[in-house]
DNA sequence: AAATGTGATGCAGTGAGCGCAACACTAGTG
DNA sequence: CACTAGTGTTGCGCTCACTGCATCACATTT
């Protein structure tokens, strides 16, 4: 027999070899379940033994059977617990990404959302240089933030038409004109990973951005850089390719895609913390 | 001891509870993570259970841990799963219908489905005002939520009013007087092919839903749109008719036949397996 | 009807997880 | 600087819950 490491606890192995049995190769389309008996084999167990993990998985939500065929599939716990992280889960892990980028052109670096039509900075990097207007929190019309068009990458036409008359006061001076434009870039945005902007809020600012996908394929935030120096000006599809790398990389953390698991770079262990420094267990929570 | 009534496996639902508490309220700010003691005395376990319990799930990517702060956060396995679940492949595919009913009315707008009694939240799009409470992955009773009556709207008068009954705690107040206005509401999402709800969980707000169907006819979500402004509330039903629109055209992309009038005939896969008639447990495996 | 598949269940033995305690460690405290 | 208070980890008996083999109930095919 193969030896099992024993490291990890039996009973939760087994549970997640089921999961990932029922996971199947993704988006496979016999999504519709499997039998005991075929995970069983599958994994080169007993039977008996599948059938109650799998009884009890089905009593947490974490898989669920199809009353007729009596087949298991992934519940929706699973979904719900992924689900509600999703959004804390963006901003911490997005720190990385956006100092990279930051630190790559030392420009001002930046992770958007897009709430309703108009676009929420979650997090804003500084370049060395001075001037750095804080972002975080603020909210702009979405026809004027930079990183609007990798936000509404996923948007068919007709929706974006919409979201920009109904933005926009009044169907007044630049907008007819630039509505093709907007769906152009989008277009862009859509095939090349990344979009970029000319002449937003400022005329002295271009604004490169790409979409982040979450792990559901979901476009949920960007990634932009906003180009001020006359040097960047001349090579703006460069950094353009970068920007979606390292979107392209930041999603695939968020579990964009199959993407395998990145086994996590072995961390340089500094320091342990022995007493925190400002206790925060006190949110009180009644069981 | 205290109580261990269920028939569930116990490290099974003790590693739940922890994930659960790793998952937090959300929204919480809380995104950095909980450390071991915390998780203890929040649960009512021994410290030395949870510490290796989160060790094994650290193992096996279920959970990962700050190097640095020494705590823990949900990891990317659980992200992976989550996106195989079917409710992730019906988000994906839901987005632009929940999208764009967002912009029509600049309402929030959500994707709901039902869990046993209670309602889940998959996908939330919020309007461009105000601030949006992140409903992703929350389960809320069905009586009280604004989707559920698109989402009961198959169901006969008894097992409704069955579910009623066990959903609230005790026949008391306004659940009687509710009762046979829930099954108009019912019969009217039936007929109509929209539903609103009126005085839910907030006075504020009123709840447009619409039933989904899958390909096999049957309800699987609902589409909800709450109408918050007071501009709309005189125009509820132009409301419902839009939203009902939306959800037959994404019941059709999700290969609900239009033909198929009602009652959902069986075609595809009425039998129980006895011997399947085709091995299917071939593919070869390699772990 | 039998045959062959499905998933569920009873039961005895044993191995794994539980709890208590002591441990190593760090950061505040006087 | 020792002291204290917090952190998380580990050693080790004891017990219980899980394993595995068997059989069972049920459904489909022949």
């Amino acid at each position: 027999m193969t030896e099992k490491p024993p490291l990890s606890s039996a009973g939760l192995r087994r549970d997640l070899e089921i999961l990932e049995v029922l996971a199947g190769h993704g988006d496979d389309r016999d999504a519709d379940g499997f039998g005991v008996s075929w995970i069983a084999e599958r994994l080169g167990r007993e039977k008996s033994q599948v059938s109650r993990a799998l009884r009890s998985l089905e009593l947490e939500g974490m898989v669920e059977r199809d009353p007729l065929t009596r087949r298991y599939r992934l519940g929706w716990r699973l979904f719900a617990l992924a689900a509600r992280t999703q959004h804390a889960r963006l901003v911490r892990l997005a720190a990385p990404y956006v100092r990279r980028l930051a630190a790559a052109f030392d420009e001002d670096a930046y992770l958007c959302v897009l709430r309703g039509s108009m676009v929420l900075t979650l997090l804003s990097v500084p370049s060395s240089r001075a001037y750095h207007r804080v972002w975080e929190g603020v909210s702009v019309p979405v026809i004027m933030a930079g990183a609007g068009r990798s936000l509404l990458a996923d948007w068919d036409d007709d929706r974006v038409r919409e979201l920009l008359k109904a933005t926009l006061p009044s169907g007044l001076d630049s907008a007819v004109s630039s509505e093709e434009q907007w769906l152009a870039d989008i277009a862009h945005a859509r095939s090349a990973g990344y979009a970029i902007s000319d002449t937003e809020l400022d005329d002295s600012e271009i604004a490169v951005s790409a979409p982040v996908r979450d792990h559901r394929g979901l476009i949920t935030a960007a990634l932009s850089v906003s180009v001020t120096r006359a040097a960047g000006r001349s090579r703006l599809h460069e950094i353009g390719e970068i920007v979606a790398q390292t979107a392209a990389e930041f999603s695939i953390a968020l579990g964009h895609s199959t993407s395998s698991p990145r086994p996590a770079a072995e961390q340089p262990r500094p320091r342990r913390p022995g007493r925190p420094a400002a206790a925060r267990p006190d949110s009180r929570v009644e069981p």
